[in-house]
DNA sequence: TTCAAATATTACAAAATTGTAATGAAAAAG
DNA sequence: CTTTTTCATTACAATTTTGTAATATTTGAA
């Protein structure tokens, strides 16, 4: 949990910024330069990677650049030469915020959560081990791509996007079947949950991810 | 296209940031405050909203909740008050970013457009009158739900997210029939094309948004 | 325990999706 | 102009999806 990989050369300012990170709850991985760095990001899952500009084997526009095309791991430049060409040639290779030294502790914190938070919203549904990636419109469960119907695909979505919230069978009701003034039996719905379940729960007969919460409807939970 | 909503009321100041923004190709509107910029906010629409910290008649924050209660339009606060605290404050209130005065033109470019990338990768996807709630796994055609099937929805999605961009028949067949090691016949991807057509054009026979481009493939374009 | 309500499961037909093949039309090449 | 290639269109069977109804099973309350 959130985790953070810290590339920087300098090594006593590492150690004093990972000190304070982990004070402000995260945990630090640190990289001493762009091999290093590189490697530890591959192994390693991050929710958010800060960046030296300059570092003694590379420098860090390249290292962003590497880390962007492989995924879409927010970047923060975390720099002595907050000059604007740099600024801006950072926003260029795909950086998410570029921050000039001397930095302010809690405006460091503030902006390493704003870019965590945006990097969260993103199209990525999870629970446990299934995702939806919607901007592909595909369901993955162990990496494992899962066939879903336009309407199973939905029903899922519309649980994950609210993971952990209790969704009444009205609620849902409405939510998929009212695109066209259709009725549907409410029947419908206990079929569409239980194929579902078929689909994406290890035991389906002993749901971890869809439970029901029986008289109210149901909800969508992480292990 | 690229229009901008400027909260600020330092006259002189807004005129020159205007002036500036407008030269690096942006359409920049001004309020003097915060009754005038909410009233404009939700007259028109706007990719970025520039904001000052003090305003005449009310503060920048609140003008920042109010509009990410409503909208997910980036915010980035423009500020003198570059003040930690300030800072903190602001992204608390659901800024996108942060800028102390006075700031380095290059440098403000390059975080709006970060501001207004970071935003366009979110779950609209539009093209002409179509458009695709990712969020919800739905298509609209004039706010008018179109039922896709599951592989045509998938292949509207590839085609929205790479608009304006060619996609070669391998390209597509790859993306959208290798979840399982099938391989189907080079003529399935004229079929579904035309499918799609038949769904979402005004004149399937003269098609606006999926556009053929011989003997390479097929691309998505706006109106 | 017994009962009633809620949910799960199964089976089934109507409808839609999916992939293929055959035929037509349009565009580029010769 | 003719040929060839590429794409569009149509029609069709196999499969899947979709909604319903009928039958279990579970759950909580009486």
């Amino acid at each position: 949990m959130r985790n953070i990989l810290l590339i920087e050369d300098d090594i006593s300012l590492a150690k004093s910024l990972s000190g304070f990170l982990a004070s402000e709850g995260f945990s630090v991985a640190h990289a001493l330069g762009m091999t290093d760095g590189i490697e530890l990001f591959e192994k390693e899952n991050f929710e958010c990677v800060l960046l030296d500009l300059s570092l003694d084997d590379g420098n860090g526009f390249s290292i962003c650049s590497r880390i962007k095309s492989e995924s879409d791991t927010p970047v923060i430049f975390l720099t002595a030469s907050a000059d604007e060409t740099c600024t801006v040639m950072g926003f260029e290779v795909g950086a998410d915020d570029y921050i000039g030294k001397p930095f302010r502790p809690r405006e460091l914190v503030a902006r390493i959560k704003n870019a965590i938070r945006k990097h969260a919203s993103q199209p990525l549904l999870q629970c446990s081990n299934v995702i939806i990636d919607t901007s592909r419109g595909v369901c993955r469960k162990n990496n494992c791509e899962i066939f879903l119907s336009a309407l199973e695909y939905r029903l899922l979505v519309l649980f994950f996007t609210n993971k952990g919230i209790l969704l009444s069978r009205e609620k849902i009701m409405d939510e998929l079947w009212t695109f066209s003034g259709e009725f549907v039996g409410d029947s419908t719905l206990n079929v569409y949950i239980k194929r579902l379940r078929d689909k994406i729960e290890d035991d389906p007969a002993n749901p971890q991810i869809l439970k029901t919460v029986r008289g109210l409807g149901y909800k969508a939970v992480d292990a």
